[in-house]
DNA sequence: TTGTAGGCGTTATCAT
DNA sequence: ATGATAACGCCTACAA
């Protein structure tokens, strides 16, 4: 392995003046540089990360935890925040949370000097590794939110919004009983995941404040689930023109389901999807209505949040929404006419 | 922070001593192993990961270049590369590709000290970043397949076998007019990405073997391409009773689209799936035959292997092909009877 | 502008 | 069974 001091040797010069020219750090004549750039290129001489890591007490390494949940959003986020940090000559390290390892665990990377900071998604609204990360002064960011933010870095989508977008645009086509689907994480270890629970929150305010009727859907990610969700939701109020969905494979369940059933999207019935990957929306029949996860936007702006207040000290916290860009697809419509209505009510009393 | 320096102060022993019970490297009495676990538990110790890695010239980390498309799978792979490498101890950091770092930069991981090990997916034929990392001495692991492959560590989806049985299963149905379906990769820079070209490649072999008549149709990632596949299809092949497709998207369009055309699924064409994922599948209507692709066992098989490179030294190659288990769903019927064909036509020809 | 030298926290060799 | 101590390769005051 070729060192600095093996560089130093070749140029004549000390093995301080390389380091200089490598990092940056002092300023160095333009022969001696020259003379130094043609060594390390001759020798090719790679600095050692570890080595530099430990005299510098910093790894330049920040550590993602990393999801239980399989998601398309995932991917996205992973490979922006990895690509963020590559461009800010920093490493992203995986780590895999389960139950034996699922808090201690964390700060500990931070602790060992392997990384210099966490990156933390599935937040819970209540989330004990967020208090243990402060407790352990260990710097981290956020990709979604806790109850409690005050100084803490974050970046999440802005799912008030796009609920709220959603549902008065499905309000201004005249629908008044919207259903809104979201995922059931009540029996697994992220119970407390704060997407749904936010989204059910702003629909029921939203829903209340503009008198409204609507029922949540709360499904589960097994499949008998998603092939009886048009049945459920049906049959617990007839009257539904419109669902919003925050779960991509139960949209794609309504989807072939409704037809089946006689509602025709979106003449009958209007389907919207929030948070959503778009690859799978755009291939269904009527495309899918949606409004995107911008799930690489989220991982970009969390690793520089991170690395940011890694170099830049004391600054205020990174606390952003992103918005869902809206895809129109063909899947929402007018609400359906009285008429209508009845004569389907008509043709389905009467087979 | 607490060192080693600390522990043994504390303990009444030498720094040597506290580096044996803690790496057990070497035999120590009860007593004073006692007396030092204490120490470190009072003194809240972590042996630092940076120097460790400089004193003993091993980063424990594993490298995991990460891919430029978005799959379902890929989730998978990441997931369980990190859960593998976390149970042996060991560290997996991203590296994401692009055309800016495509080569050079991937042994550099390993020439810096970074990792000890790169894992490579999204594998083609001919493919200069492996040349590049032997040449480089760099240790690595495939997930995929080069065309050329004495000597090194893999790990694959057994495409050939999944192919060939999909061909097996559906001729004993009767068809003999069989679609493949595939990605078309030729204008990205995975031109040469191998799944595709192997599977066409057995695809034919076994078609000709076996007297079958089949097409194959190259499918790019853009919506109006799927969009318009089914019709390309039964253009081409009116004669075509069944599909094989290896691209979820596009047989989630197909599955669509083909009721709409008059195509009843299975009563008319059958589709199966491979090297799919089951999420969506499970979902459409029928649900979807598939070959699911193993993307779990690839990722933790690949790591290990990667591992016990590092640490085993120079034993014979992992070589693996893993199969993708059948899920069976209800896309694939016996081919339909010549009447039945008949009958379409007539109504076809006088609408 | 360049050099000297003392860490950084471990590992690992060689004594004892 | 334990201890001393020289690396490991680089960074960074401090000096020159």
């Amino acid at each position: 392995m070729v060192t600095m001091q093996d560089v130093a040797a070749r140029a004549n010069v000390s093995i301080a003046t390389v380091s200089f020219v490598v990092n940056g750090t002092k300023p160095v004549s333009q022969q001696t540089r020259e003379r130094i750039t043609k060594a390390i290129e001759e020798l090719g001489y790679r600095r050692n990360a570890m080595a530099r890591a430990l005299a510098s007490r910093k790894s330049r390494t920040i550590a993602l935890i990393y999801p239980l949940l399989e998601h398309h959003n995932h991917h996205s986020f992973v490979a922006s925040a990895a690509a963020a940090a590559e461009e800010r000559e920093y490493h992203l390290v995986l780590w895999p949370i389960h139950s034996g390892n699922a808090t201690a665990e964390i700060a500990s990377l931070v602790q060992t000097g392997m990384a210099d900071g966490v990156l933390l998604m599935e937040v819970q609204l209540e989330d004990e590794r967020v208090n243990y990360l402060q407790q352990a002064k260990a710097p981290f960011a956020l990709i979604g939110r806790t109850r409690e933010l005050t100084g803490i870095d974050y970046v999440d989508i802005d799912f008030e919004h796009s609920t709220e977008t959603a549902i008065e645009r499905l309000a201004a086509l005249g629908h008044t009983n919207i259903a809104l689907v979201i995922e059931d994480f009540s029996r697994t270890p992220l119970a407390q995941y704060s997407p749904p629970v936010r989204v059910e929150e702003v629909f029921r305010t939203v829903m209340s404040t503009k008198r409204l009727s609507g029922t949540v859907f709360r499904v589960s990610h097994d499949t008998s689930a998603m092939m009886s969700l048009a049945d459920d939701i049906l049959g617990t109020d007839p009257e539904t023109t419109a669902i919003i969905a925050m779960h991509d494979e139960a949209a794609l369940a309504l989807v072939m389901a409704l037809p089946e059933r006689g509602m025709q999207i979106p003449q009958d019935i209007s389907i919207v999807g929030i948070a959503s990957a778009t690859t799978i929306g755009a291939v269904m029949h009527p495309p899918l209505t949606t409004y995107e996860a911008p799930g690489a936007a989220l991982g970009r702006l969390a690793a520089e949040a991170l690395i940011a207040r890694l170099e830049g000290g004391g600054g205020p916290p990174t606390q952003v929404l992103v918005p869902c860009p809206p895809h129109l697809g063909a899947s929402v419509g007018p609400a359906p006419s009285q008429a209508r209505i009845e004569a389907k009510a008509e043709a389905a009393d009467s087979p």
